[in-house]
DNA sequence: CGTGCGATGTATCGGTCCGATACATCGCGG
DNA sequence: CCGCGATGTATCGGACCGATACATCGCACG
């Protein structure tokens, strides 16, 4: 998942480690906390070591300077690779079972602009098909066992089925969204859609609305 | 975590890894999927080599019996010791920084049969402190940074900040009734509140309704 | 002027938990 | 009688977290 993340983040921009935690924090800020240097820099050395993706050194200052004082490591930057590229299509394209538990959908989800719509109508799917079961699971739960759960747990169950109730219509929501071609954006009732998205090109896909 | 579900669980009676992990399914299904074996048994060992639990073995019908056929390993049943109980009210009593993120607030809200009432208000309102700052991550991000971010990724943070915004709204309401003195159920529309509980007597707090 | 402190920045270590895998037993239907 | 799905215990490698350590930079406050 912090890969994958990595991979769809450096796309934008080479960065160096803490600012790619802050990005990544700032875009799955509504999937999951902050993500750990204890993951992140193991991770990024993983990467580095399979290609996918380069140090970019920080400009040197013209060569000659910079005599080494204190060894100065000072920031890594990194790029991504063209094979880091192929990788993030790959990863993209094959969807296993993980991609649809809470984390790995989200993920997903957070770089649906880089996406062909075939995949996020797959994934969008996919995840109601999963939310639905546990759905349906928490319904026997609270028809069934009612009885030999406390309240505290009958609460708990309930507050779960509604949220899961919610995730599907939101889903179903952007399904329909999505198979009639339209962009994105859900009717909220609140907080308008802005629309415009003037980020780098999105690279090959996307680009469905030409101008 | 899991060590806190465990010993949770094993006071209501003894029970074998795989019936634990059914009944943790049960228990915790709104929050989590299946525990892993992979995480149970380990853990099993890691309680038993500390003295919270202990094996009970399995009837061995009468002794002299069972001629080691096969070396019969059959279930090994775990029920909990008196360090065990001391060790659940002690994770109870202490909240740490974990008590309030998700998995950990779930946890500790599906045994608060189990909690005494001033506990479980400070956990509830830990918890709020919490999600209502990672709401206001979220309207930061939707209002500054809109503008960097794509519409996907937008939708994303807007539904989580709707999650967050019903959270609230829920924990409020069980805060106030909490306060009120009265029994967890929240007045939700439909399916009633069951009381009884007829488990072992929950120790000291929870026992307002004598028969 | 210095000094100390909060933000920036890289890095490791131990521990928890997951997913895959393996393997054995039991009861039941074909 | 055979297979197959449910029951049941167990291990291994890997992902990720939380705590911790340490170094640099800028600036506010004395």
């Amino acid at each position: 998942m912090l890969e994958f993340a990595i991979l769809g983040l450096l796309q934008e921009s080479p960065m160096h480690g803490y600012e790619l935690r802050k990005e990544l924090t700032a875009k799955l800020g509504a999937i999951r906390a902050a993500i750990s240097y204890g993951s992140l820099y193991p991770t990024l050395r993983r990467l580095q070591a399979a290609g996918w993706i380069t140090e970019a050194a920080e400009t040197p200052a013209t060569a000659e300077e910079v005599p080494a004082l204190t060894s100065r490591r000072g920031r890594v930057v990194y790029k991504i690779t063209a094979e880091g590229k192929e990788r993030f299509a790959q990863l993209i394209a094959q969807a296993g079972p993980e991609t649809y538990d809470d984390t790995g959908f989200g993920v997903h989800f957070a770089f649906f602009a880089r996406t062909d719509q075939a995949t996020r109508l797959r994934i969008l799917e996919g995840r109601r098909r999963k939310i639905e079961e546990r759905r349906e699971g928490l319904r026997d739960v609270l028809g069934r066992a009612a009885e030999r759960l406390d309240a505290y747990t009958l609460e708990l169950q309930r507050h779960g089925l509604d949220a899961c109730e919610r995730e599907v219509r939101w889903l179903e929501e952007l399904i329909a969204n999505e198979r009639s071609g339209r962009a994105p954006t859900v009717p909220h009732g609140t907080a308008g859609g802005r629309r415009e998205d003037n980020s780098p090109p999105p690279p090959g896909e996307t680009r469905k609305e030409r101008p």
